[in-house]
DNA sequence: ATTTATAATGAAAACGAATGCAAAATCAGG
DNA sequence: CCTGATTTTGCATTCGTTTTCATTATAAAT
């Protein structure tokens, strides 16, 4: 089922070396090691051994006399010192490392989620290898595989959903999984994100409130991304659930504009006259969105009442605010973060799925009407 | 003259072992050994020698016989190995780990950048380690004695300035560091960024030939921080030299909002009635100066022209547009990593200061007036 | 067939820190 | 000063690789 993939491309990296004479005269290029100063070292300057630095080290101080650690100390820092974490991390099985593989760096949903990450991973005493897929498959799992040599203690990811396999091999070896806003409920994994029902229901019902009679729901290629599906379904059942036909959810390839053209002339004309509204299943797509309005000239919010997902920091600028449904995005980062610390403390209880309540904030793109 | 700074703060993380007793009896909770395949077991899967299959890792084909070659890959894919980077790092001297220091994560500036660091990096086969300073000396600090420790084989700093002891302790290690952003003379880096002054005299000379008599200049604290001194500074500059009084250079604090609010409050009962213009030193200023302006009912352009630097993705889409200098971001990042690896592969030139020329972007937030 | 170059292989010693086990030092109480 | 308990300490091994230094197989040249 899994396909195995070749994961030895990684040396291809590697420049061929030329011949195995030239190797032999030693030409290869490489970081001298210019006198690091080790353990053994500070254990020389301390007068003591290797070990008891090393107790020191992991703050085993109950082990040690305070003249000891005293001593260790002072020559720690007259050295300089500072602690191999590849040495350590081979030994004692723990690099130190969380790894977190994000779809879209420059998304700023996903740098407010690193950055509560990130916080929490400090406070631990851990660092984060961030990697960036651009939504592609290939490189998440390259991405995974590289991760995994270098023994990540425990990965975040806003996984592509295309390698299962994979992240559950990764989870076999007792590596901490958790997932960030794309649900994946076959792995069981610890899943964090946002309550998309509600925030979805509650955006809906709004705009319905305020008079708008025919809404339209664009959204991101659906396909295996459960955050995409789940605001779509949610949409297209309160509508249906209050007798509106749920006709007008649109897909859109963000990378082709025309894509979007299209399927607003043919929103735009059909309800011609009509009092409607537009919602974005996200912060890109809703910057898309008001881009190719403006290009029309279509007024916001007098021709089309306009609302989306996510708050980006610009929301409250274009013309009177728009209105959005905010994410608690560093608490979705933190709550992840600590999900995995939780795990690797030990705790074995069930899969968590931790969704957290969107909070409406209304602004001037979706005024009453009559 | 460095601070000798307690770097053993580091195991505060480690909860206090109890006693001795418990300690010895192995109480301590560890992340169990699953039978980790190695490269013995390849090796004995393949039935050849270790040091066999380590140069079918690490590309040395020129060594190895076809025959030899399929057996080690075929083992390889049957057992699932992954190479345990820690230990190649322990032996080779190379941890295949870049660290990035960035001040602000959010910033889309830095997210840009790294997206091109990151994109280097993963060509290369090494692996991105970030970490987010907020600014903060202390928290730079900590991060920068973190990367040490796990053996990073290069540095991309958006520094604070105040370490910089702390930065040529690390590139006395062979560790080849690269400014972005902020240059640092006195340290000898290679230092990428905008040309500032490029940058900021095509948009000032702009800003006058369309007819604006008053300029102000919106940054934030220039202490210490290069790029926003020498934009102010070109600035101030380029006005004087027309004969224009340079006077409306304004300091604020990002964090207290009054800061700006006073400025800008000065700067608009001063040039009442003439045609003036407000540069922002950057994306976040120019973010919270619009949302100043809007909650003063100022009209842009009517009342007062905005121009900026960085073009944040809602540029374009504010009223009829704001004009801005976009830097070529991911082009910066990748250009910095590029230097990281020239350096590891033994480039010894002197330090190199590569600045990229700015790209003024009109809108219609500074138009033509009379 | 014998020498000589070259291509393929392996045994064993690192790399820097953590740890099981055992020994040395210290202490309390007599 | 001695005994037994307890606290401190260190030796030697281990983690999974890379690399040095040989050694063995193969081919080319005589």
């Amino acid at each position: 089922m899994i396909k195995r993939y070749d994961i030895f491309e990684w040396n291809r990296f590697l420049k061929p070396v030329p011949s195995m004479n030239e190797y032999r005269k030693g030409i290869m290029m490489r970081k001298k090691q210019t006198e690091k100063v080790t353990i053994t070292d500070v254990a020389k300057a301390a007068g003591v051994s290797k070990t008891t630095v090393s107790r020191y080290l992991s703050g085993q101080y109950h082990a040690l006399s305070d003249r000891t650690r005293t001593r260790i100390k002072a020559a720690i820092e007259q050295l300089n010192y500072r602690p191999n974490q590849l040495a350590r991390g081979l030994k004692g099985d723990r690099s130190y490392l969380i790894g977190m593989i994000v779809a879209d760096i420059t998304n700023p949903y996903s740098t407010a989620v690193l950055r509560g990450a990130e916080d929490v991973c400090k406070r631990k005493g851990y660092s984060l290898m961030v990697c960036n897929t651009d939504n592609d498959p290939a490189k998440e799992r390259e991405y995974i595989f590289t991760l995994q040599s270098h023994r990540i203690d425990g990965l975040l990811i806003n996984t592509t959903g295309q390698n299962n396999g994979f992240l559950r091999e990764l989870a076999n070896d007792r590596t901490p999984v958790v997932l960030v806003d794309r649900k994946m409920p076959e792995l069981g994994f610890d899943t964090i994100g946002l309550d998309n029902e509600q925030a979805t229901s509650e955006l809906v019902h709004f705009i319905l409130n305020q008079g708008y009679k025919r809404i339209a729901y664009i959204t991101e290629p659906l396909a295996g991304v459960s955050s995409r599906q789940e605001r779509a379904a949610a949409f297209a059942r309160e509508l249906t659930r209050l007798g509106i036909p749920a006709d007008d959810l649109y897909e859109v390839d963000l990378h082709s504009p025309e894509s979007l053209m299209e399927k607003l002339d043919h929103f735009l004309t059909d309800t011609e006259g009509d009092k409607r509204a537009i919602i974005a299943a996200n912060g890109v797509v809703m910057l898309k969105l008001i881009s190719a309005l403006q290009l029309k000239g279509v007024q916001i919010p007098g021709d089309v009442a306009v609302a989306g997902f996510d708050d980006p920091e610009w929301a409250p600028l274009i013309g009177s605010g728009i209105t959005t449904v905010a994410q608690p995005t560093y608490q979705i980062g933190v709550t992840a973060m600590e999900r995995i610390f939780n795990r690797l403390e030990g705790d074995t209880s069930p899969a968590q799925n931790i969704h957290f309540a969107g909070k409406l904030i209304v602004r001037g793109s979706t005024p009453a009407v009559d």
